[in-house]
DNA sequence: CGGAACGTTGATAGCTATCAATCGACGTGG
DNA sequence: CCACGTCGATTGATAGCTATCAACGTTCCG
């Protein structure tokens, strides 16, 4: 998929909107709280956040990250990913950011064009306060500590996405990459009993997995067929995950703090 | 790699040796000073780090990064890699270590059998008095500004290896491989006029490229024909770099440091 | 109703893996 | 000194996974 065939259509840019009764403003205190213990004030101050003024962004919008700002943002809905195009417009998905990621979980490199496109109607808040306070890591060491593991997650996922381009079958990288996104779904609470809300085109499969989009639906079809998932109308179950998790060769990210 | 190392291979494990006159030991200084401006202090400190007493890893030998000491390492000579071993033997070279960079520029993982493995007769130096001098920023700016870019270098350079994985072909991975690696090269002074010492086989390659052997020899085989590599007995010369930059889409990291 | 976005299907081509064998360089041991 | 084993590079033949091209179906929406 090309860029530049897309980009605002629209909206001329991001829009502010007023603090909104979404349920969804404890996700960022949901997501750090899995990698550290966090006291009542660090969580509030997590909450406080989620529930800020909130900025909309439509699907297929691109969030310039070459922008100040935009590297305290946190994205508490939707799905966005980092993306890389080529010269002649082929494009590479780096990774999927999740509800409760930070857009820049490290200090940010623009190479290779990379940016960030959200991929379904997204929305962000500032988390320039959680910026702060992990900086205080007397008074904060939760959060202190929770986004440093963030950061380190984030560099995991990275590893592993090189070892399922480089190494792994269609079928293999799909179901690897369906595991990882249950695993981080149910970390924030986004899987339920029916499964995960599952936003990704197949044209999107493919670009994250270095797959066309006709063998994607075909892989898909195939594990269908097999009764390894049911993917329909935006939800993703794992009908098998033992199995799933054996073809895959998933291990989730085991992260210690030695440094 | 140097002659003289070759005599050495039947080394079992790790030897602490007295500082030598190896010419290298402003290999560190080197590297950080791209990134930043380093007071002379700095410079000082960071070459008596390099004369420090030296580890020597022999070839294939691991590093285990689960000891705490291996996070303050820095490699001064050779080339190692991280690796990932699927379940089933097949292996993924994550990324190249080259001399100058640290083992674990950033909170280390332990991610998916990530290990680290020399691929040539490597020396290490304990590098904790730049980890320490690098959180003392005010009295060592420069270096602490550099480890920092260095991490986000070394990042960029994961994000590169995405895009390689999925969505570029065996030439152009060969290509935007040996371009990353002669601008890795220069910067630490190893690219000469004779162009640079390459000690990958044509297996650690393919690891890396996730190819074959047999495809990277061809795909080697046919970059020589056309006149745009020159590889043997360990030396790598590109004799048409704009060419191969063209094909492989290679565009050096560009890090703007604003968060 | 037309168009767009997304998913599906079939046919074909092509890149890359795999298997197998050979060759040269090197070091070892008889 | 030479036979031998190992390692890395090379070559040929073949298989197979995945891309590409093209067409069609479905849903949604203005």
């Amino acid at each position: 998929m090309l860029l530049a065939e897309h980009g605002l259509q629209f909206m001329a840019g991001p829009e502010i909107r007023r603090p909104s009764s979404d349920v969804r403003s404890e996700t960022i205190a949901r997501r750090l709280g899995v990698l550290a213990n966090l006291s009542p004030a660090e969580t509030a101050l997590l909450h406080d956040v989620g529930a800020g003024p909130t900025t909309v962004w439509t699907p297929r919008s691109l969030i310039e990250t070459q922008a100040e700002y935009a590297l305290q943002l946190f994205l508490i809905s939707g799905w966005a990913a980092r993306v890389c195009e080529l010269k002649d417009g082929r494009c590479q998905f780096l990774q999927l950011i999740l509800p409760g990621d930070a857009l820049a979980p490290h200090l940010q490199v623009c190479d290779r064009q990379q940016t960030i496109q959200c991929l379904t109607l997204s929305r962000t808040v500032d988390g320039t306060a959680i910026r702060l306070a992990a900086r205080d890591s007397a008074k904060f060491p939760g959060i202190a500590a929770a986004t440093e593991l963030a950061a380190a997650h984030d560099r995991a996922l990275l590893l592993d996405q090189v070892t399922r381009l480089g190494r792994q079958t269609a079928y293999e990288r799909v179901a690897n990459l369906f595991i990882e996104l249950h695993y981080r779904c149910s970390q924030v609470g986004l899987v339920h009993a029916d499964g995960l809300a599952f936003p990704l085109t197949q044209e999107a499969i493919g670009d994250l997995l270095g797959l066309s989009l006709v063998h994607v639906n075909r892989t898909l079809q195939l594990m269908r067929r097999e009764s390894m998932i049911a993917l329909k109308q935006g939800r993703l179950m794992l009908l098998n995950l033992p199995e799933l998790q054996a073809i895959a060769d998933f291990r989730p990210p085991q992260i210690e703090h030695l440094g």
